[in-house]
DNA sequence: GATGAATGAGAATTCATTCAT
DNA sequence: TATGAATGAATTCTCATTCAT
């Protein structure tokens, strides 16, 4: 069995509508982009009214922010627990990385697109918490790398751009995932984990 | 002398004031977004007068799409021109490829990007045509890769699902590219050719 | 004493405002007509801002559908309750719709004026809404009419082309009537009942 | 055979597009008002450019005064030539000024409905004209009807407003007037004629 | 917390009209 | 006479946000 219906990316928060907030915002953010999606949109969709929203979040840049905290916090938590998990050698430690990331965008993909897409949205301070959550994800591939470059596990230069790469080639699988789709959530993680050791040379890729 | 000012998307089109909309709309859609900018920046940018903007563009989908039209257009036709004076074999072929690609992001970062994120808000006609563009793109990639897989210059199994994977990694040089960065042009082009050779498992990739 | 202030045609609806729009959007509408009018002018008559009107209306089509709509209700409620009152008999029957429509027309000239000229721009639902209620005024006549006819009171022939005909004439005096016209509403009534039964040619026509 | 196409309204004026003008005009205020319908859409209609319009008329207002010149001149003058066909009698003019108004109807039944409709967007001289074209159209109706009235063949006293009454009635023919209808041409004459001579007590009417 | 009413700013688009050619 | 390009004002409608209840 393939599907795997995406789930609400914000469990209960223990007060009142914040979570059907947060999750309607994100479905509206990633059906219309920011901009184009309204308060009313996001109101709708939490089965509230417009002006209760503001009993939550102080404007619509906020909401965004929390939504992509959010999305950021799950998926930087899930890459230490895999990688944590992985033992002490690179090339193990980037297949478990990806696969967690790729797990992360089948349960949760309508989480990245927004991500990805509206981020430029943010501004001042809440972009700048963001950048720093951004880089932690980061950070995580690029050690992993450097590791691997260092131990000759990975034989590519400029552990940090290849790392980089790394991450775009996975930031994709979220823009043209599908549930229905012809591979499974692991056969898609393997895949993606032997693209990314096949990138940075290692021997052992298959 | 690394920086290289993105140039013009569009060159005179003969009409009047065609060409500075479309650029100007280029940038505006490019900084804000297609919701987050105004045909009034449009028209400041174009420095012509909103209503004129009209005698020129339907509306502002049309503009939209006639702004990703040209950037599309534009960046296939270079595909296919590095390709086919590439050779026979898959190797060089798809490293022109790369190259050309890159170099079309280096050019036209900005027609890259706009074209990336805002394609979602076409529809209609004017997207099918644009998707009709795009699996063009892709078909150029999906076809040498192919070729190399056939040949047994590349060992990656599901050419497809690699060519893709080459494709996001592309895409993902037009969202962190800086003009002003640390390599040049020849450089970056040169590092993402064998980021591809390397993901495709080609014994070539050195 | 002739004159006779034409009276507000929606009483407070117990919502806000709407009792209000709806009688400077009846007033807007009468005076410049439908397409000549701007929602700025109703806002400015029902002294609220120009975005509050939408929340009470979703668009300028169905404040102008609301409108006519009232009118018309109050419209076909008169003939019924006269005509009702009115006995047994064609003749008396006819003269008591008449005097009503009349009376309708000199309390709610505008109404009237409004209903007869605007419904063109009416579409969709709307305009089938109030066909419908436009047809419910018309059979009021036409029963009354072939009703006479076939017992001798009235000797034309055709009684829905006769009924449309009455009804034309009625419409009519919407389009001339001035409050401090020569002829009070009494008389008015009564010379337009004589002109109805006359060309009904109804033999207790004086 | 029934139907009868209408015709247009202004033939040949000599002067390059005027005449295509004026019935594009016709058309376009007929279908959407003079305040829905736009210069363009005259334009489109008449197969000319925007622009080119203002060669021939200097604003929309007066492309409309013209429109509706062109229009009453022609039921004017119809309505002259019949009544003074018919000889000294007043059933027999009414009758025959009945039927002119009529068939002019059903040969120009939008000039009627526009003529009808749009006067109340002309100010100034234009209106002034307007009105006293109308006035003539009234006066043929009054003048009959005085002299039916002096002469006994009409027993309605007060012969000005059963005049406008008689005209009420017939406006409202080119309101619901449809070239496929039951009735031919020379039938619905026919029957407005007997409805104005009933209305006007008649002894003659049949 | 929750709501409905309210608002000013701004959105895309259309308009009648002008002008240089 | 004819045109295409241009424009400023106005149009309907939507927006994020506020406030009294």
């Amino acid at each position: 069995m393939n599907a795997r219906s995406t789930v609400s990316l914000v469990g209960d928060t223990g007060r009142g509508n914040e979570a059907a907030i947060l999750n309607a915002a994100l479905e509206a953010f990633g059906a219309k982009g920011f901009h184009g999606a309204s308060m009313r949109d996001v109101a709708r969709g939490a089965g509230t009214s417009l002006s209760n929203l503001y009993n939550y979040f102080p404007s619509k840049s906020r909401l965004l922010a929390e939504v992509l905290r959010h999305a950021n916090d799950e998926l930087v938590t899930r890459l230490h627990v895999a990688v944590d998990e992985a033992g002490d050698d690179a090339a193990p430690r980037m297949r478990e990385a990806v696969r967690a990331y790729v797990r992360f965008v089948v349960d949760h993909q309508l989480a990245m697109v927004v991500s990805t897409n509206e981020v430029r949205y943010l501004a001042g301070e809440d972009r700048e918490r963001l950048v720093v959550d951004r880089d932690a994800t980061q950070a995580v591939f690029e050690d992993i790398v450097a590791q691997g470059a260092a131990s000759g596990e990975f034989r590519t230069p400029h552990p940090a751009d290849a790392a980089r790469t790394v991450l775009s080639a996975l930031a994709g699988v979220a823009q043209w995932y599908r549930p229905d789709g012809r591979l499974s959530r692991g056969q898609l993680a393997e895949q993606q984990a032997r693209y990314a050791l096949a990138l940075l040379e290692s021997p052992l890729a298959r």
